[in-house]
DNA sequence: CTAAAATCAATGACATATCATTGATTACAC
DNA sequence: GTGTAATCAATGATATGTCATTGATTTTAG
């Protein structure tokens, strides 16, 4: 098999793959992986438009009207109307999501230790490098590069 | 940011663009990355039952129902029952579906060959050999290796 | 042989993903 | 200031993905 299309289902293979882990150890918490990322970008960044939290995801691109309409009707977020701009939603966590948000850091942390070691000696340095020369400057590239550099602003992050 | 996490999030990130990208290739054939996939699958190795069809594609674990529906009523997939288990389906491509397999096959080779110059003096074995050990043994690495391994023994492989 | 277990495909239920359109609101060109 | 363009959120439409259940059929244990 060509190595590129071999690559190609492998990252395929391995996106599914960690998402069903993911998606088991989120189970306790009733939620699914992309509701887990607004939460971890909200609770981050919040208070955020609906635009803003879909130019931060990487799971959906485009505005994500939908997941997050789910999670106003599950209590997690409160959507107000923003009073400079009325276009604009204002989205933040409710006490609930800020919980839910704090125990998905914790179930993280926890995942990205399994996989610790596996990846002990590995070029990951690399292999990073490599994975952003395929999404530099695409929408799910510029969402992961900006969250990045909003690291160091927050008070949360 | 963790290197791991951000590892997560470049997987799933170049999943979606290289999909995007490949999705944008296919438009003229008016079919779908999933769609593809299941072509490409029966084209080398027909005729397979719906769960054979499920487990050598990573696309969709499971049976495929509904999307190989999609497909017969498409006309790009003959589906009659099984002559010796009533319980199965014999899927086989229709002269439509055949012609589009091959037509795909092009596309692919030339979505390929742009990465090639992209990739060259890149650590892709590296990357190949660590994304394997995430899948191994799982149901999307099992349905690559089967396709790996089957690659020899069928006449249109 | 026959009752229980296993297999297979279809379908219900739910949550994504993606693209296009719509309607309301704001920004901008002049 | 006003008409036009741009922005924003909601929604329709379509196709995935995932898990569970169901009903038909075949296998298998005894």
């Amino acid at each position: 098999m060509n190595p590129i299309e071999e690559l190609r289902y492998l990252i395929l293979a391995a996106q599914r793959e960690g998402s069903r882990t993911f998606t088991e150890l989120l189970k306790p918490l009733g939620l699914t992986t992309s509701q887990s990322e607004v939460l971890r970008v909200l609770y981050d960044h919040e208070p955020l438009s609906l635009i803003e939290v879909g130019q931060l995801l990487v799971c959906e691109t485009g505005s994500p009207s939908r997941l997050v309409g789910r999670m106003v009707e599950a209590g997690l977020i409160e959507q107000r109307q923003s009073p400079v701009d009325s276009r604009k939603v204002q989205l933040s966590l409710t006490e609930k999501g800020r919980d839910s948000a704090i125990k998905i850091k914790d179930i993280e942390n926890h995942f990205y230790g399994t996989l610790t070691p596996i990846l002990e000696g590995r070029p990951v340095k690399d292999l990073i490098e490599l994975l952003w020369i395929q999404v530099k400057g695409k929408p799910t590239g510029k969402a992961l590069a900006l969250r990045k550099a909003k690291q160091g602003e927050s008070s949360n992050a």
